[in-house]
DNA sequence: TGAAATGTTGGGGCG
DNA sequence: ACGCCCCAACATTTC
């Protein structure tokens, strides 16, 4: 009997995933593989992505072994390597759900086209996106650069998912084909040095993992998520982003989820919270409209007034200070070390460092989008592209590059009584939560009694606010007056 | 999914 | 009682 090649890529789940479940119904044995890649040259797995992709593969060979079947892990090109297996055993098709990165797409093209010159049956299909890009446009066929428009189409032309559930049997995969296979531990995801105590805390990865998560949510969240979701101190959000990101849930499995609680609940507070978290969910999908119709975008700005924007060019110094969380901005420090221990932040706060990044340290946008890239468990390129062109004021859709947020005001309106500042600013434990946020500007004998003294136990402010704002302004001014004349 | 500057209004103190 | 001024509170404009 003839084999079917599986090949996970971003879609590390059983249920709800279209190219396993198009491999069952052929007729032949699945074979589930999981291909890593060398690392390419533009974006490279980052650390913090690996140690969850780990977690993640371990998972999905359990279940897959727990059904019968089994997870082949390769090391290598996945062209040459499929290529291989094809030579090699009787692999009648190759079927995968689609990726949407300018790289992977090429990739994809290039091994599809030759598995057709050699009559193997290649079938892709869409498992993370509630639509596809290229199949939601504007009515003249052009992409769509403003969200609200996006999203408004998008939500009311969809309902209902037929979604298919986790298969409850595989048949087992042969021997034969399992001898070149490596460890999931050979692949060297994890840490060399221990540095992963904070996420081990924090995450549970799988597929189990993150319905559990969704359901928490759903139930004990959602109702206040209107509000508590810009609060950090408060576990208000969903906790969504890695699972989605690795495919160990779906969007529309999470879009259904949504609906069918509102079913059993319709209260006032539940359908806004739901609608203002699927909203959220649609951010996502206009993240990877964005990139599929804008490919160039992870690495250059949307908007092309902002090429020749004057950034500095000397800025490592503020640049570490800014990785380390030691820039002496409170809230802002809190979210670089919540990122450097969890590889997770909050997303209001993910707004307000990129803002004193890009705005008032003038640091170029694509410096934070690589570290967020190294550090964060659910780094994700559409995203992460799409979420710092946004705050730099670049993108499609942005924040207007005026809007600066100031961190002190942002650290009292939404962590007024500083839990989350202290919880991971410790050094700023005894401080009284009217000075919190701006130890700076304390009087001497309120940083004595609460043991703080500035530049010794915590770092003076690498940037004066005020000053850096109006430097912000005029090099805005600078790129709309070129604008204007070109 | 801003913040700061500027403008407007209205209550209350006070001569 | 009345007008004047102050200024907080809110609204609008500007960056």
């Amino acid at each position: 009997m003839s084999h079917v090649l599986v090949w996970f890529r971003r879609d590390l789940r059983l249920a709800d995933n279209p190219a396993l479940g198009a491999a069952i119904e052929s007729g032949h044995t699945p074979v589930p593989i999981y291909i890593h890649d060398e690392p390419q040259e533009q974006w490279p797995l980052g650390a913090a992505s690996a140690w969850w992709l780990h977690h993640s593969l371990v998972s999905l060979k359990q279940s897959l072994q727990a059904q019968g079947s089994d997870l082949l892990v390769f090391q290598g090109d996945p062209y040459k390597i499929i290529k291989d297996l094809v030579e090699q055993y009787d692999i009648s098709g190759v079927v995968w759900n689609r990726c949407y990165e300018p790289e992977a797409i090429a990739r994809d093209q290039q091994i599809k086209q030759t598995l057709k010159e050699q009559t193997v049956e290649v079938q892709s299909f869409n498992a993370s996106l509630l639509i596809e890009p290229w199949q939601h446009l504007k009515k003249d066929a052009t992409p769509y650069r403003v969200f609200t428009p996006f999203w408004k189409s998008l939500s009311s032309a969809i309902d209902v998912f037929e979604l298919a559930s986790a298969p409850t049997q595989l048949p087992p995969v042969a021997k034969k084909i399992k001898q070149a296979v490596q460890s999931i531990e050979s692949l060297k995801l994890l840490p060399g040095i221990p540095w992963d105590q904070g996420l081990q805390e924090k995450w549970q990865i799988g597929e189990n993992a993150a319905h559990e998560e969704l359901e928490h949510f759903v139930e004990q969240a959602m109702i206040d998520y209107s509000h508590h979701r810009d609060i950090p101190g408060v576990r208000g959000t969903s906790l969504m982003s890695p699972y989605l990101h690795f495919g160990e849930i779906s969007p529309k499995q999470i879009w259904m989820h949504v609906k069918d609680h509102f079913h059993q609940d319709n209260s006032a507070g539940v359908i806004k919270g739901g609608e203002a978290f699927l909203r959220e969910v649609g951010w996502r999908e206009f993240s990877y409209h964005l990139l599929y119709h804008f490919p160039h975008t992870p690495d250059e700005s949307l908007n092309e007034r902002f090429t020749d924007f004057p950034w500095r060019k000397e800025y490592q110094q503020d640049l570490k200070a800014w990785q380390q969380g030691q820039t002496g901005i409170p809230i802002v420090d809190a979210g670089m070390r919540e990122l450097w221990h969890t590889g997770w932040m909050h997303n209001r706060v993910r707004m307000i460092v990129a803002s004193l990044l890009t705005k008032n340290l003038l640091i170029p946008w694509q410096e934070g989008a690589r570290w967020f890239w190294d550090t964060l468990v659910d780094a994700d390129l559409a995203n992460n592209t799409q979420g710092w062109q946004w705050t730099a004021g670049c993108g499609a859709d942005a924040a207007p590059y005026f809007r600066i947020f100031n961190p002190v005001l942002q650290g009292e309106r939404f962590d007024p009584e500083g839990d989350y500042v202290k919880h991971w600013v410790p050094e700023l434990k005894e401080m009284p939560k009217k000075w919190l946020h701006k130890p700076w500007e304390a009087p001497d004998e309120v940083l004595m009694k609460a043991s703080i003294e500035l530049g010794k136990d915590y770092p003076e402010p690498i940037v004066d606010l005020a000053g850096s704002r109006k430097r912000a302004l005029a090099c805005w001014d600078e790129v709309k007056k070129q604008g204007k004349e070109s």
